[in-house]
DNA sequence: TTAAACTTTCAGAAATTACTGAAACTTCAG
DNA sequence: CTGAAGTTTCAGTAATTTCTGAAAGTTTAA
């Protein structure tokens, strides 16, 4: 590994544990995104100076996250990973599965505690708040969807174009008035 | 603190970490956005049963992440604590951090690594690799930076219009062509 | 000044999370 | 079958993170 790779990979390492996963799974993907060539576990445990169980269990990890592949080569019974899917993929994935553990699980438990009446005005105060959070969220889970649903070229030729949303917003209300 | 209160603060606890934060933390800020008045820290460690000391620390904490508010009232040495800025803030506010803390270095370390020539092949590739996840937070980034400039009304109105972001990408093609 | 009422800090303990390495398991060619 | 070449599991250990509580620091009223 070049020193600029290194780099790389420790960071991901280093930011691991902040996108969602640990320290070496962080590594693992993040060599396998800058490795042209796919690497077999025992290959990715060299590299990264971590156990062969280790490896095992971060690409267990990885693949709950839909984020490697598993490959095979001919005559070889080892199996080879590299990183599903595009880029842009890869970050719509994070997203959503980032969406299923942080965002899910409270709209569901707002949800549930939205169906029966407060029982008095402190609980009356607590759901209103609780209302609040949860349209939000949904708002806010709408939205992410919308945006990625669309392919990365369409989002980049937009904001080239200089149209903030807003801006889009405003002409859609002079394209409906107007027209 | 009813049953339903308890369990959003504990469900808060729980996220807590997913969030950004820690659990205690976590418990702390949902108790403070349930809460509809102010909280003394003394009334924060007797409610979520956890020493003084860990609230002192919890409220620099969500300070740092700019989602608390301090008060005073008449007569009385204490500091009372309540949610800085409506739920729409909270949101904005947590995104941004989140976004200081899990995507800005990265950004900074790959325009490092971006800037001088790549040494050989295996680095050519890495380095178009990192081109790519470079231009894909910047755009992002700026998406986020879009999004959250807008009230979440103007969000949900547009949302209740059906309008997804495709269609008004479409309306506004249509309009540049017509108008 | 003083001291009461409060807040912050931080060393060490407790709790949690991650990692290792050896054993168990699986697969497949011969 | 057998055993070689691989993968997975998991108990125990290591590392990290969080929490406590006592001591130090701050503020203010008198």
């Amino acid at each position: 590994m070049t020193a600029k790779i290194e780099s790389f990979v420790m960071h991901c390492g280093e930011m691991g544990s902040r996108w969602g996963f640990n320290r070496t799974v962080g590594q693992m993907y993040g060599l396998l995104i800058i490795h042209e060539q796919s690497l077999s576990a025992v290959q990715i445990s060299e590299a990264l100076n971590i156990s062969r169980g280790n490896v095992s269990m971060g690409i267990k990890e990885l693949q709950s996250w839909r984020l490697v592949q598993v490959q095979h080569k001919p005559k070889d019974r080892k199996e080879y990973y590299s990183p599903a899917g595009s880029i842009w993929e890869m970050a719509t994935r994070v997203f959503e599965e980032r969406r299923k553990r942080e965002v899910d699980p409270t709209l569901s438990l707002l949800r549930d505690n939205l169906l029966d009446a407060p029982g008095n005005e402190q609980e009356q105060y607590a759901q209103d708040k609780m209302h609040e959070i949860h349209d939000l969220l949904e708002t806010i889970t709408h939205w992410a969807a919308e945006l990625q649903s669309m392919s990365p070229d369409k989002l980049n030729t937009l904001m080239k174009l200089g149209a903030s949303v807003s801006k889009v917003i405003d002409m859609k209300d002079k394209f409906l008035k107007n027209g």
